[in-house]
RNA sequence: GGGAGUUUAGCUCAGUUGGCUAGAGCAUCUGCCUUACAAGCAGAGGGUCAUAGGUUCGAGUCCUAUAACUCCCACCA
C-alpha cells in the first residue's frame, strides 16, 4: 500500500541506490535484442560546477534512452568527460599553479587526470540525482591514455591514407593564445573601425592613386593593387606600377572584376594576409608571401619603424606617420565585421606557419551527402549542417601551439627533416619524452619532436569509437557504425556533428549515426541562455533538484518542442509537481480496489470501461508516432491528456461501481477493476521515461510481483493488440459531454456536485446512449433519465427540490 | 547580402497529410469539503491565428509580398 503523502526525497534516493546496486541499466553487448547505441556528448570539464543547461539536455537523452529500453532495445548509454581542452587545462593550471609551458605538459595532463577523481563524483552525483540511466561506473575522460591512443591512431591512419598532411600555408591565428585555430572557433563580431584613405604613388607619373584601407599597418606587406577593368577612372592604370606610401615599394596594378568600382575608392590593396580574400588572390596571381605580423602578434622587421609593435599600436602609429607626410587625406568611422577567436575575443590574423591539416575541401561533397542521409530532429537542423558544409573554405587545421592536450605522435629527422610517425603498438606517445625506435631512411638517428598538440575536436570527433571502446576495447574500430543517435545542442551542429561525420567518412566510409537529436537551450525569462558566465542562474541544479525533486525537473525538461529554447519558469515546475502528486493520488485510488481484480479480461465489460481502454490505444499510437520523431514533449502531452481524462472522467464514473457492487452488480465492479488496473499499469509505463522515480515506486509496490520484474524501466510497454475504435471513442465523448453538462448546471446553480438530479431529459440522442445509463445515473446522482427523440440534441435538467 | 526559425488568449506554448464551433496550462472570475486528491474538484469569461493579397467548396495550416524579433553563415579595400 502507498503512503498517504508522496515523499520524493526518500523515494528518489531509495531508487538511485537500488538501480545502482542491481545494475538495472547495464548494457550487455552479448544481449541479442536489437541494439540502440547512443553517442553521448561528454560534458566539458572546466571546473566543479554544472549549470541548469546540463540537466536540461541530458534529460532529453535519458528520456529517449529509457523509451528505447522499454521498447525492447538493448540500449547503450555511455558517459564520458571532456577534459582535453583549454578550459580544463586552464582550470587545473590555476588550481595547482602550474606554469603554462611545454615542459609542463605531462605534469598538467597527470594533474588533469587526477583532478577527475574530484570532479567526476560531483558530476556523477548530479546525474544520479536526476535519475540518469547512463553508465556512471565506467566512464572515460578525453585526456586519458586509452583515448590518447585512439586519437593518435586516428592521426596516423589518416596520415597513411594521405588525408592529413603538414604544410606551410595560411593559417588562422590567434595572437593572444598564440595558436592556430580552426574556422569553427571563429566568432564574427561587428566592431567600430576607421577607414583610412591614403595616397599611393604611380610610377613614372605625378598622379596619385587613392586607396582605402582599415589596415594601414599592413602596408609593408602590400604585394599588389587591384582595380576593376570596367572602372573608367582607373582602368588605364592596369599594367602600370604603384608605389606604396612610406615604404616606397613598387607593386603591380592588376585588373580584377572582384574589385568593386563603388566600394572604397575602387582600388584595393592586397597584402599577405589581411583577410581570406587576400589569400585567394595570392594563390590566383602567385603573389609573393610577405610576413608583416609575427606569431606573437607584433610587427616583423618587414614593417620597418613599426617592428616590435603590437598590431593596434602599429596601426595608430602608421596613421600618425601618414598624416605627418600628408599621405592620408580622409578618415571615416565605420563598423565592420571582424573575425575574432571565440575563446578570448582577440582579432584573428592570417599567418603562414607549418601546420597539420586534415583534408576536408576535397571531401566536401561526401560530407554534404552524409548530412543528407542523417535524420535530423528537428528536420530543419539539417539545413544548418548543409549550409555550413557548403560554405567550407578551409581544410581542418588540427595543430595547436598550446601546452596542454594530446601531442602529435611525430618526430622530424634532424638531418633531412623527414616526418617519422610512431608505431601504433607504442601509442600513446609523447614525442617530447621519447624517441622513435627506428632510424631515419637517411641514416640519421637524431630527431626533433613535434611540439604541438592536437585540436580538441580531432579527439572529440572520435566519440563513437571512444565510447564503444569502453565495452569492446577495440580502439579505433568502426564495426558498430552507424550508431543510433547523436544528441547535442544546436551550437554543435557545425562543430562536433560536422567533424564526427567527416572523421567517420575518412576512416570507415560510414555514417557515424543514423539520427541526430538537437536540443535547444535552457533560457531565463529574458530568453538568454542560462550559463555560469552570464550569472543568470537563480539556483544551482543541485538546489533545483533538492527543492523540486528530480521527477519535477525532468518534467520541465521533457515538456518541450525539440530544438526550441525553453524558459526555466516556476510555473512549469509547479505543473510538474501537481502531475506527480496527482499520479500518486490516482494510483492510491486504483490500488485500493486491486483485491479481486480478474487476471484476464472479463467476458462482459461495461461500455465505459471499454471506452477508456480504447482511448489508451489511441494514445499509445500517438505516443509512438511522436517518439519516433524524437518529439518527446508532444509524446508526453499525449500521455498527460489521457491521464487527466482517466482521472476526471473515467474514475468518476467507475468509482460508483467499485464502491457499491451491491447496487451496480459484481460483474460491473470486476469490469471496472480490470480496466482501471490496465490503465494504471499502462500509464505508469508511459510516464516512466519522464518520471522514473514515482512510477518505479508505484509499479514496484503494485505490479512487480506479477512477472517477477526488477524494475519498471526494464519492463516493456504494454502490448495492445486492439485497434482504435473511433465510434466507441465518440460514444465516450458524448457521455463525458453529458456529465460535463450536468456538472455545469449544478455549478451555475451554486449547488454541490452530489446534489440529486430529479430528472434528466436527453433529447435527440441515439438509443445506444442507454448502454451508459447506469454510469450516467451514478456519476450525476440522477434519479430518472427520460429519452426523447428530436432532430437536435438537447438536455434538460431538473434538480431535486428541497 | 545568403540561409533558418519565431509571430495563435493577459502569460508560456500545442495545433500532424488543409476539414466540425481554433486547444492546453497558468492567470482572472464563479461555485463546490464530492468515501484518491483543497497543493483538490466543477464551471465561466477571454482569440480579426503578425499584416496584405492569392489558391480552394473550405486556410492557423498551402502560395506570394511585407513587418518585427531570434539564430547561423558571409561581409575587414
Amino acid at each position: 500500500m502507498l503512503d498517504k503523502k508522496y515523499d520524493f526525497k526518500k523515494t528518489e534516493e531509495k531508487w538511485h541506490k537500488y538501480w545502482d546496486e542491481n545494475d538495472i541499466y547495464k548494457f550487455d553487448p552479448q544481449d541479442n535484442r536489437p541494439k540502440y547505441l547512443i553517442d553521448t556528448p561528454p560534458p566539458t570539464i572546466s571546473g566543479p560546477n554544472l549549470h541548469t543547461g546540463h540537466i536540461f539536455s541530458y534529460t532529453h537523452i535519458d528520456i529517449v534512452a529509457r523509451h528505447k529500453r522499454m521498447s525492447g532495445y538493448n540500449v547503450f548509454f555511455p558517459m564520458g568527460f571532456d577534459n582535453n581542452g583549454l578550459p580544463s587545462g586552464r582550470y587545473v593550471q590555476k588550481k595547482y599553479n602550474i606554469h603554462p609551458d611545454q615542459s609542463n605538459r605531462a605534469e598538467l595532463v597527470s594533474k588533469c587526470l587526477s583532478e577527475m577523481d574530484n570532479i567526476i563524483p560531483i558530476y556523477a552525483e548530479l546525474f544520479t540525482s536526476m535519475g540518469q540511466s547512463c553508465n556512471l561506473k565506467h566512464t572515460y575522460s578525453t585526456i586519458s591514455s586509452p583515448v590518447q591512443k585512439i586519437s593518435q591512431q586516428s592521426f596516423i591512419e589518416l596520415y597513411k591514407k594521405g588525408e592529413v598532411t603538414r604544410r606551410k600555408s595560411a593559417t588562422l591565428w590567434c595572437p593572444e593564445c598564440r595558436t592556430a585555430i580552426a574556422s569553427s572557433e571563429i566568432d564574427t563580431i561587428t566592431k567600430p573601425s576607421v577607414m583610412n584613405y591614403i595616397y599611393f604613388g604611380i610610377k613614372d607619373s605625378s598622379k596619385k592613386l587613392e586607396v582605402a584601407t582599415t589596415r594601414p599597418e599592413l602596408l609593408s606587406a602590400c604585394v599588389c593593387v587591384f582595380v576593376n577593368p570596367q572602372d573608367e577612372k582607373h582602368k588605364d592604370l592596369i599594367g602600370k606600377t604603384a608605389i606604396s606610401p612610406i615604404y616606397q615599394k613598387e607593386v603591380p596594378i592588376i585588373g580584377n572584376d572582384e574589385a568593386l568600382i563603388d566600394k572604397g575608392t575602387g582600388v584595393v590593396m592586397c597584402c599577405t594576409f589581411g583577410d581570406e580574400k587576400d589569400m585567394e588572390w595570392q594563390k590566383t596571381y602567385s603573389l609573393p608571401v610577405l610576413e608583416a605580423i609575427l606569431p606573437n602578434g607584433r610587427m616583423s622587421e618587414l614593417a620597418g619603424f613599426l617592428a616590435g609593435q603590437k598590431v593596434k599600436e602599429a596601426r595608430t602609429n602608421i596613421i600618425e606617420k601618414l598624416k605627418e607626410e600628408n599621405l592620408l587625406f580622409k578618415q571615416e568611422e565605420i563598423t565592420h565585421a571582424v573575425a575574432t577567436h571565440e575563446r578570448c575575443g582577440t582579432d584573428i590574423e592570417i599567418l603562414t606557419k607549418p601546420q597539420w591539416f586534415i583534408n576536408l575541401l576535397s571531401h566536401k561533397q561526401e560530407i554534404y551527402d552524409a548530412g543528407l542521409k542523417c535524420k535530423w530532429h528537428p528536420q530543419t537542423m539539417q539545413k544548418r549542417f548543409l549550409n555550413w558544409t557548403q560554405g567550407l573554405k578551409w581544410d581542418w587545421c588540427i595543430s595547436r601551439q598550446n601546452y596542454y592536450g594530446i601531442p602529435f605522435p611525430v618526430w622530424y629527422c634532424k638531418n633531412c627533416g623527414k616526418e617519422i610517425l610512431a608505431d601504433i603498438k607504442d601509442l600513446p606517445v609523447d614525442p617530447t619524452k621519447t624517441n622513435p625506435n627506428k632510424t631515419c631512411v637517411c641514416g640519421c638517428n637524431e630527431f626533433l619532436p613535434d611540439q604541438d598538440v592536437m585540436d580538441t575536436w580531432q579527439t572529440s570527433s572520435l566519440t563513437p569509437q571512444i565510447c564503444m571502446n569502453l565495452v569492446t576495447q577495440k580502439g579505433l574500430d568502426g564495426s558498430h557504425l552507424p550508431m543510433s543517435l547523436r544528441p547535442n545542442a544546436h551550437d554543435n551542429v557545425r562543430v562536433w556533428d560536422f567533424y564526427t561525420i567527416a572523421k567517420s567518412l575518412l576512416h570507415f566510409n560510414k555514417l557515424p549515426w543514423t539520427d541526430v537529436m538537437i536540443s535547444g537551450y535552457a533560457v531565463d525569462e529574458k530568453g538568454e541562455k542560462i550559463s555560469k558566465s552570464k550569472g543568470n542562474e537563480k539556483q544551482s541544479p543541485q538546489q533545483l533538484v533538492a527543492l523540486r525533486s528530480a521527477d519535477v525537473v525532468r518534467y520541465w525538461a521533457g515538456n518541450i518542442s525539440m530544438g526550441l529554447d525553453t524558459v526555466l519558469a516556476e510555473e512549469q515546475l509547479t505543473n510538474g509537481a501537481k502531475l506527480v502528486q496527482k499520479i500518486w493520488n490516482a494510483s492510491k485510488f486504483v490500488i485500493s480496489f486491486l483485491d479481486g481484480t480478474p487476471n484476464t479480461k472479463p467476458k462482459e465489460m461495461e461500455i465505459m470501461d471499454k471506452w477508456i481502454l480504447n482511448e489508451l490505444v489511441k494514445t499509445n499510437e500517438n505516443f509512438v508516432k511522436y517518439m519516433d520523431k524524437y518529439e518527446i514533449g508532444l509524446a508526453l502531452k499525449e500521455v498527460e491528456k489521457l491521464f487527466w481524462n482517466f482521472c476526471d472522467n473515467y474514475i468518476e464514473i467507475a468509482k460508483n461501481r467499485l464502491y457499491k457492487p451491491e447496487i451496480y452488480g459484481e460483474s460491473a465492479k470486476k469490469s471496472a477493476q480490470y480496466a482501471s488496473k490496465i490503465m494504471l499499469k499502462a500509464l505508469l509505463k508511459l510516464f516512466s521515461p519522464y518520471l522514473p522515480h514515482i512510477t518505479e515506486e508505484i509499479y514496484m509496490d503494485t505490479f512487480s510481483q506479477e512477472n517477477n520484474e526488477k524494475s519498471i524501466h526494464t519492463s516493456n510497454y504494454l502490448k495492445l493488440d486492439k485497434t482504435f475504435d473511433e465510434k466507441l471513442s465518440n460514444f465516450g465523448q458524448t457521455v463525458s459531454d453529458i456529465v460535463s453538462n450536468i456538472r455545469g448546471f449544478k455549478s451555475q446553480n451554486n449547488v454541490s456536485l452530489k446534489t440529486e438530479v430529479e430528472t434528466l431529459v436527453l433529447c435527440g440522442y441515439d438509443d445506444e446512449i442507454k448502454l451508459a445509463e447506469q454510469d450516467l445515473k451514478a456519476v450525476g446522482s440522477i434519479k430518472t433519465i427520460i429519452y426523447k427523440s428530436a432532430k437536435e440534441k438537447s438536455i434538460e435538467i431538473t434538480l431535486k427540490s428541497e
